[in-house]
RNA sequence: GGCUGGGUAGCUCAGUUGGUAGAGCAGGGGACUGAAAAUCCCCGUGUCAGGGGUUCAACUCCCUUCCCAGCCA
């Protein structure tokens, strides 16, 4: 029993989903659910290549949630989403979820529960510090003790993640029973995911390209505004791409030109971790870029959807 | 033209007293339920610039050709 039907446009950064999303949003007469963990923060717009509001043709909804001085979660993620479709459905129209941060995708699609986040940062600090002064291998053997089929799961090294598990396990949760691979997937809307894919070296080219233009569109500007109101390099919206290169060039630490090529960089390898999350995923349906361009892959995916949903306002529930 | 260094993986470079080579970066693959644009794991054969010589054996020594820096004319 689902609670109704979404359907999601992802794929690699830089390929060319919003364009492909706004047009079946505009044709279905609904909205574009962004679902993306960067472009949830306000003014990150230029290098999160959030869709500018006179391209779009229909509301983006999840953009501009949350100021860049707090960190933002799946978990609130999941619940927000998740409101903005279901008030899309009950208005009749189908939810266009539209975005490249795999795991905010299943949170809002499939049956996931996350734990309530009460500890808050004291218990993380406290987690942090005992890596740090005794080791990895130290804190890692603890939740070995505490809860051995999750640390088996885990590689020691894999910092962050063991001191998840241990706060999951402070509030009575077990990592390795959230842990489900693969097939064992519970959807929570009835989905229909779309890959948009392209051949490695025209996407690369298409991303230096990009960040050159993100250049020239202003984006240090951007950067030296949301330092202004307090945009750090340890937070969750510093650590973007586009902008964790930038704050050390604006603190006179390293040159421009290096900078640019870091972004370039990490994006490639962002777009390369992008396509190991879906690729998992044996449901997705691909669209080849290459062969496609954006009115054809529009037509496409409405083809595909047709009968299940009409074109403007003549859909059902 | 002469002298001195260099030419080794896509790039920057290691390479011990001769036993056919290994790091970083880039790149590739993968994992991933409250930081996910994060975090973590795995993956290194390449005419050792070309040719010749010495040697059982040459990236390593000798000769030679080409190329690149720097210095001197």
């Amino acid at each position: 029993m689902t609670r109704g039907h979404v359907i999601c446009i992802t794929g690699p950064t830089a390929v060319g989903k919003s364009e492909v999303a706004d047009g079946i949003a505009a044709r279905l007469g609904t909205s574009v659910v962004s679902v993306d963990s960067m472009q949830v923060y306000r003014g990150m717009d230029i290098g999160t290549a959030k869709m500018p509001e006179r391209d779009r043709t229909v509301p983006l909804l999840m953009t501009d949630v949350c100021d860049v001085t707090e960190d933002y979660s799946v978990s609130r993620f999941q619940s927000e989403a998740r409101r903005c479709a279901d008030s899309l459905l009950a208005r009749g129209e189908i939810p266009v979820l539209c975005g490249g941060t795999g795991l905010y995708l299943d949170a809002v699609i499939e049956d996931m529960s996350f734990t309530s986040g009460r500890l808050g940062s004291e218990t993380r600090r406290k987690y942090e510090r005992i890596a740090e002064t005794e080791g990895p291998g130290v804190l890692h053997s603890l939740l070995a003790k505490r809860d051995p089929s999750s640390a088996v799961l885990i590689h020691p090294n894999n910092v962050r993640r063991v001191i998840r598990a241990l706060e999951m396990l402070d509030e009575g949760r077990s990592y390795s029973e959230q842990h489900v691979s693969g097939d064992s997937r519970r959807p929570y809307y009835e989905a229909s995911i779309w890959c948009l894919t392209m051949s490695r070296d025209r996407l690369c080219e298409r991303i230096d390209a990009r960040v050159d233009a993100m250049i020239d569109a202003g984006l240090i500007d951007e950067v030296r505004q949301l330092c202004a109101v307090g945009l750090l390099g340890s937070t969750t919206a510093g650590n973007a791409i586009g902008y964790k290169e930038l704050i050390p060039y604006l603190a006179g630490d390293v040159g421009l030109a290096e900078a640019v090529t870091s972004i370039k960089t990490n994006s490639r390898r962002y777009a390369k971790r992008q396509m190991t999350w879906v690729r998992r995923n044996p449901d997705v349906k691909e669209i080849d870029m290459d062969t496609f361009d954006t009115a054809s892959a529009i037509e496409r995916v409405l083809e595909f959807e047709s009968d299940r949903v009409g074109e403007k306002g003549a859909s059902h529930v």
